[in-house]
DNA sequence: TGACACTGTCGCGTTATGCGTTACATTCGT
DNA sequence: ACGAATGTAACGCATAACGCGACAGTGTCA
C-alpha cells in the first residue's frame, strides 16, 4: 500500500473516474452517464470534483465498475475528513478527550 | 470479527454513543454536547437517528472519545449504504457491469 | 412542596448540497 | 461544414445538518 502524504489533500473520487476508470473503458463521459441512469452533468460535475460521491452514486458507480460501493465512499470520506479536519483544526483542539471512570 | 447479518440494518452511530459511551464515561447528555462544541439538541438529533453523522461530527467525536473519526464515518457510511441499497434495489440492479477491453 | 437540572420534542430560519433541466460556447472527428 | 461530445453556467427543487427558542415530562434534593 503506498500510503499517502498525510499533509497532501487525498484525491477526488472524480479524478480516479476520469483518468483510469473511464479511460480503461474508452468510454465518453456521455455514454456513462446513460448506462449509470444520471445526466451527462451530473456526472460531469463528480468528475470535475464540483459534486461529492454521494451514497446514491457510489452504488451505481460501483455496479458499473463491478468493484462495489464501499470503495467510492471510502475515498469520498477520506477527502470530507481531510478537508473538515483542515477547516475545523482549531475547534477540534479544543476538545478534550474523555478518559472512562 | 462478528460480521452483521446482510439483511438486518446496521446500527446507526448515535446507539452506540447513547448506549455505550456516555454511559460508560457516565457523562450526560448536555454535559457532552457542551464539551463537543454544539447544542445538545444536534447531540440529541444524533443519539435518536434523525441526524447522520456529519463529517464535522465525526471530528468532534472522535476526538472526544479519543478513537479518531474514521470509525464513525464507516458507521455511518455503512448505515446510508444499506439504507440506499435498499432504496434503489431495482434501479442498481439495472446498471450493467462494464468490461475493460 | 417548591426549586432546579436533564431530557425529549417541536417548529423555524439559515446554509449547504446533490440532482435535473435548459442553454451556450468550444473542440474534435468525419 | 455538420454533428457529437464536452465544459460551464444559472435556475429551481428537495433534502439535510445545525442553532435557537419554547414547552412538557421526569427526577432529585432541600
Amino acid at each position: 500500500m503506498a500510503a499517502r502524504d498525510k499533509n497532501r489533500p487525498p484525491v477526488h473520487p472524480g479524478e480516479i473516474l476520469r483518468e483510469d476508470v473511464l479511460p480503461g473503458l474508452g468510454m465518453s463521459v456521455t455514454k456513462a452517464a446513460e448506462i449509470l441512469g444520471v445526466t451527462r452533468q451530473a456526472l460531469h460535475r463528480v468528475l470535475a470534483g464540483t459534486a461529492s460521491i454521494s451514497p446514491e452514486m457510489a452504488l451505481r458507480v460501483g455496479k458499473f465498475c463491478g468493484n462495489g460501493p464501499e470503495v467510492w465512499m471510502r475515498m469520498q470520506a477520506a477527502y470530507d475528513l481531510w478537508h473538515a479536519e483542515k477547516r475545523m483544526a482549531d475547534e477540534i483542539a479544543g476538545i478534550k478527550t474523555q478518559r472512562a471512570a
